[in-house]
DNA sequence: TATGAATGAGGCTTCATTCAT
DNA sequence: AATGAATGAAGCCTCATTCAT
């Protein structure tokens, strides 16, 4: 797929990606606020004036790092659902994904799960549609799925805990809800 | 109930309130890591070596908003689920209290919010000791349902939107759970 | 010798001598350059603004230890030379003495010795008229005297060693000279 | 013997140096201790941060400075030593150097000279060898010459006088001692 | 007279950004 | 394009000093 590059092209999308992994490190030690564009030069091999020739503002690289990140993220945040039978299978699925990239991936925040937002609410109007779940506020039903799923993986990787049996919890809450038999 | 004080001490606790409201402000504008000291003192009539009469970083700043917030907030926020006498009761009354606060204060936070998140899980251990829930995880179910409902009413603030409405959508989800009849 | 004082007095004499006493102790331990009149205040149970009612600031203060150094010093200094009666006691009694006020007190510096230098040339005059050191330029070498003692004592502090034998060996040098016999 | 160097290492060079200057300068005017970091810069056409790009401390120029005077002070403060055929020569020829280089160079310190130190034992050793001296404590000699050189000159600064007598007083001093005939 | 909080100047340092090379 | 030194604004913090109590 990749095109051959003339060399000189070559080198600046090599520049492009060095200042886009140094940028990544830093901010998952130490945190967005608290990186410096001098610190995301220093992760790089580069001098500082370089950096101007690609980004203009740490924001900016924030945002090429956001897209980055959800070209690999949404793929997998969204598998297993499309083949999902029952809705036990799709939110099973959806909470599993959740916690295993949030137990991979350190620098994973909550912004970043939300690029998955609007996959997730496509998802499960589909799954409406096919009967798998009754009508309902699919809209809502994304957004507190996402901050609950966050929230809980958050525990997990804090408290330590099993990804599998907080799934199959986070999994039944949602399917039976809290209301006694 | 407030003892007359003498000038002096009367006039460093308003000059801490100061200091406090002037925070609390340029907090909510800027979010805590964009703001500086410098900001805050400008936030304030003070001169600006005052502050660390007071306080020695933002940090202690934030601490101490922190607790004026979890003093005001807590007891608004488990209103009413004390009370309640069904399953349907108190999650309609977390959620409307959750929303009424975000949309009051413009400067809420989620990590606001967890204050509460201790209150709601004892809340919820005495409610499936009365009845109301069958015996669950009670700290997961505190989790996202704080999570999930700090997570609509940014929607709510954001989008617009009715309260009532989300209230209702929200309580009904977590009541009966997404599994089709 | 010390009068009654009315009361007043007593006290603004205590406060007086708490500063001067606590400055003395920062002085010592931080070197006057280093200190700050926060220093001293924190140096001592009195609040910031009473230091001005006493000094305005932190030179004058450094003078008044230094008059108070100079009348407990100068007459220990000058210990033992009015009763030399040769070169040998007299330098002998200089350096001896030189040597144990240094070691004696951390905070002792070169311009405080400097405070017996007339004292010194004095007795070196004195001396001259009663024949026990040929007629010379008595000035210069009271400078000598004092800035080589005080240099072979601050080899002592620093290096350890043995006042009586540095005492012997810095009166055989400055009585016989260097010449070859 | 100077090469020549690119223009950006040659301009860096000179601003070292400019730092180096006004630093120079500063220091005799000011003294070490009362003088800042922005001291220095203000004594440079350069701007607050520059002054970082070259050194982290006030300290660190003081090294280099040390270091600058060392390079040119010692030989300077040793000549005439190495010929000398008699005591008196020696003697003579460290006095006049010592006076001579106090009275061109304003900012020169005690701690300066100390620099010239260990050249002053090793000659005195040497010359002892030689036989121009009786065997002594070459140590406790060089740090009281030093001593008295530096006392004498800063009185021959403060007071005037003949630099050319005044080698002749000390020589004739540390030559034949005090004791009388 | 003693107190101690308020003041704002000023020191130190790092930063984003520019620009000559 | 890449370099990296220069810039000066701006943040942090401490200080000497004042002054209402």
């Amino acid at each position: 797929m990749d095109t051959v590059l003339p060399k000189r092209q070559r080198i600046k999308q090599q520049n492009r990606q060095l200042i886009l992994d140094g940028a990544r490190r830093v901010f998952a030690e130490q945190g967005y606020d608290a990186v410096t564009v001098r610190d995301i030069i220093r992760a790089t091999p580069l001098a500082a004036g370089t950096f101007y020739n690609y980004f203009t503002s740490k924001e900016e690289v924030r945002h090429a790092l956001e897209d980055e990140i959800a070209v690999l993220l949404r793929p997998r945040l969204a598998e297993g659902r499309a083949e999902a039978g029952t809705a036990e299978e799709f939110l099973s699925a959806f909470f599993s994904s959740v916690f295993a990239l949030r137990t991979e991936s350190g620098g994973l925040e909550r912004a970043d799960l939300r690029a998955g937002l609007g996959d997730l609410r496509e998802d499960l109007d589909g799954a409406v549609a096919r009967g798998l779940f009754p009508p309902l506020d699919t809209a809502a039903l994304a957004a507190a799925l996402l901050a609950a799923a966050d929230e809980i993986a958050g525990r997990l990787l804090r408290d330590g805990g099993d990804p599998a049996h907080a799934t199959q919890a986070a999994t039944k809450l949602f399917l039976g809800g809290v209301e006694p038999p």
